[in-house]
DNA sequence: CAACAATAAATGAACGTTCATTCATTTTTA
DNA sequence: TAAAAATGAATGAACGTTCATTTATTGTTG
């Protein structure tokens, strides 16, 4: 194993633990000591990787970020039909909010607790743009309503996590079935 | 001042602290001192009124999901026509959200991180009965969606509280003019 | 390639703080 | 003056972080 492959090694292993522990007990019950031993590490050894915990959780927010936006555009180029694009991404969006539920939830704390630093908040809404683009495109075209960006997003992508919380917590589940009826629910929202 | 003013009186100033604590650093970046000092009261007070901090936030949880429910259904009845009817109870809402930023985003915080007993969690949401019948009204008369009252409030109420986030951010402002085109947002996402 | 030295990585115990909670008193109320 | 309410100081547990050592890795030399 080379030098870097093990640092990555132990550095995504802290990561990975401190996605568990947020994810069940949020970020002021999830203590270093229990960080470390869930990765199979010293304490100490957690400084050798990140500065501190503000840190370790800002760049955890980065990393999960970037793996949600990945998975969002995944299968999606800029040259396909304004609602056929959106139906992949919006798709693509509510099998990761779905199934993905560790990060998803993650994220949802990020979103709604003063847990991580606004810079990092703002670095991880750039991966966003190409939907962002797609909607102008929709606009010009006179097939998406000439609103804000945020109202788009909030009515066409945000409900899924609602959606995500309440599968979490057993009271409902969105099955493949229905899951093509709420997409129905998102375009009508945001079409003309 | 009678004797059961001045137990509400400290109470409620201590619910109040909390809230604002809270707000500004999340549920475990509060500490009893703070909200003691802030209410005026001494540490130990609390918990004259309080069993401990876990108790002190899930009734405050309480106390303001119900103004939360109470505001969302002024100058509802169920006699009104389904669409007016949820034009009023989304504009109560809205400017719940838009308006009431702390209480709003204390509630965000709730419901995304595990900071409040499951228990509580669940007492909080039989408040929101009215909309859902009214929705079920809605569907028998062939208005509304058939979809679960999960899905139609995730698409009709809960982006609401994304704008509000993006608000409280300074990125956003959800403006008066605009307001009703994203009622009518809303609307498109849950109507036939 | 064996032996050793130099460097880097990792450790566990320890530190100083901060926290929620308690309790012996004091203050207020009836 | 008895009962109730409120207090501030005290307590022990838990926290994030540091530091003196130990362990592992890499490079060098005979």
């Amino acid at each position: 194993m080379s030098k870097k492959e093990k640092i990555t090694d132990k550095r995504s292993a802290l990561l990975k633990a401190t996605l568990n522990l947020v994810h069940n007990r949020g970020f002021h019950d999830a203590p270093m000591v229990k960080i470390a031993k869930l990765a199979g590490v010293a304490p100490a050894t957690i400084y050798l990787y990140f500065e501190n915990k503000q840190d370790l959780v800002n760049q955890l927010y980065l990393e999960i970020k970037s793996s949600f936006s990945d998975c969002a555009f995944d299968g999606y180029n800029d040259t396909l039909p304004v609602k056929k694009g959106f139906e992949i991404i919006w798709h693509n969006i509510a099998n990761y909010k779905l199934n993905r539920i560790k990060e998803a939830t993650f994220l949802s704390q990020c979103d709604n607790t003063p847990m991580i630093d606004e810079e990092f908040r703002k670095e991880g809404l750039k991966h966003l743009q190409p939907l962002l683009d797609l909607w102008e495109k929709g606009q010009q075209e006179g097939i998406i309503k000439v609103l804000s960006p945020y109202v788009l997003y909030a009515y066409a992508i945000y409900p899924v996590s609602f959606l995500m919380a309440m599968q979490e917590r057993h009271i409902f589940t969105l099955s493949e079935e229905i899951r093509n009826e709420t997409f129905q629910a998102a375009w009508d929202a945001i079409k003309v």
